[in-house]
DNA sequence: TATAGTTTGTGAAAATTGGAACAAACATGA
DNA sequence: TCATGTTTGTTCCAATTTTCACAAACTATA
């Protein structure tokens, strides 16, 4: 009985199975490129701190995507995996706040190779809007309202400073958007149909330091 | 109840719980410069996402910090989770790959603000050996080895092109770096006693999209 | 075709994590 | 001092998440 509706998966999976998703399919695509044709589900957990079990439950949410006593095909198994997450069309992203963080976001090829593109950045400093950076015309953040709403954008990426991330949060969801990236070291306050993920490095480190430190130096 | 059993040593907690105490500080030292001495775990988390009782149970894996009827002490209470943390002393830290997020976390003022302090920097780049960037110049990569060694640095960002992120790691880890906060997507593969962050942003935001995704537009 | 050897998919058990409830501790005010 | 109201710390319980074990499905070879 093949599984082929990905809207119906049968019991509820928990968010980690999305994120791991991500990781299994970064790996995939670098098996790809490497020629590889065939994967175990043993291998591809091999080097992820994943265990295998688990990699095949996850996927078993969702469908089922390999042959019993060969393996995964690589490239189909890709693909299908793109099709779950929905980064196998198009998202169009604006980016908030062209500082350090932002020109670095906007010169990274890891979104823009893939399905996912930053298309229309704004900040609100008179020396840097209407200047072309990493071949985008930085906009004024006046105009985020019109601009995501014409160009139909549901993703942004914030990266202004910390005091104003709340207001540009403010106004990215007034404009219809539904998903925000924020690197703001601030805990925004967002309507329930509107999806956050903090990418939040400060924490990071801090969680790094108390391991090391409890290790004994 | 005071903790008069040694024999029982404390129940274990999430990693998350580690996590969560960051964000608990980021808030303190927040209410703090607000002029806010005392909080409730109702009022701290009200923001954050977090339930109360979770609060007071993360808290309660290390002590007993609040006064019952009253609340908690905000600058009191910040330097106990700096202590837990073990923030509360300097940690000196590495970067390699002075690119343009290498750069940006070079001028990032929320890692120095506080005890956590890149203090040198490697690149093998020959344009950029030598050259001083936000304060601090640019080493050869290949004096890794001694630079960390002589200054006693355990903590490692490591902000290469992902093709080079496992050399440095490896470099990192003979020169006896024991944390590595890694920005490269790919996964390490590193020994047991050393720990390792991962900031890993495509992730981040394919999981996003994911849920957006999945909500119908 | 039969048999041995792999590897997947999955239900059930185990472990972990979060949440609700409540006694203990403290403050306040009569 | 006593009663009332507040907030913490902790225990117990529910829910989630991972791990385990194994039948089912497939390949290869004789
Ligand atoms: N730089 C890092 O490595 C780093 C690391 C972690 C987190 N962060 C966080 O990311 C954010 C950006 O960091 P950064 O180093 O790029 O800062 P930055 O100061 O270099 O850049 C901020 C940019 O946002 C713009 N901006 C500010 N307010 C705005 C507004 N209301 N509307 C439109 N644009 C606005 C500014 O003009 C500027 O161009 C900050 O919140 C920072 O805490 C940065
Ligand atoms: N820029 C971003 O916004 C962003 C976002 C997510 C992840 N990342 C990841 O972070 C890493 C850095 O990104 P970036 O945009 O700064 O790249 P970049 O190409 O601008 O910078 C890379 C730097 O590393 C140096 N480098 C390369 N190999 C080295 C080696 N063996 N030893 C020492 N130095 C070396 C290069 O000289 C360069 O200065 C990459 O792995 C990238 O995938 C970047």
């Amino acid at each position: 009985m093949k599984k082929t509706n990905y809207t119906k998966s049968k019991k509820s999976f928990s968010p980690e199975t999305i994120r791991r998703l991500s990781l299994y399919l970064r790996n995939l695509r670098g098996l790809k490129q490497r020629g590889v044709k065939i994967v175990s589900s043993e291998e591809i957990t091999r080097f992820l701190n994943i265990s295998s079990p688990q990699f095949r439950k996850d996927l078993s949410y969702f469908g089922e995507f390999g042959k019993r006593g060969v393996g995964y095909e690589v490239d189909k198994l890709a693909q299908e995996i793109e099709k779950i997450l929905g980064i196998n069309k198009e998202w169009k992203i604006a980016l908030v706040g062209v500082g350090g963080l932002g020109s670095a976001l906007l010169k990274f090829p890891g979104f823009s190779k893939f399905n996912e593109k930053i298309t229309v950045v704004f900040d609100n400093d008179a020396g840097k809007i209407n200047k072309v950076k990493s071949g985008i015309k930085i906009q004024d953040i006046n105009e985020i309202q019109q601009t995501l709403s014409k160009k139909n954008i549901k993703i942004v990426m914030i990266c202004v400073s910390p005091e104003n991330a709340q207001e540009i949060a403010d106004k990215a969801i007034k404009a219809n958007a539904r998903a925000i990236l924020n690197f703001a070291p601030v805990s925004l306050k967002v309507p329930k149909n509107v999806y956050v993920a903090n990418v939040d490095m400060s924490c990071e480190l801090e969680t790094l330091i108390y391991f090391l430190n409890k290790s004994g130096i």
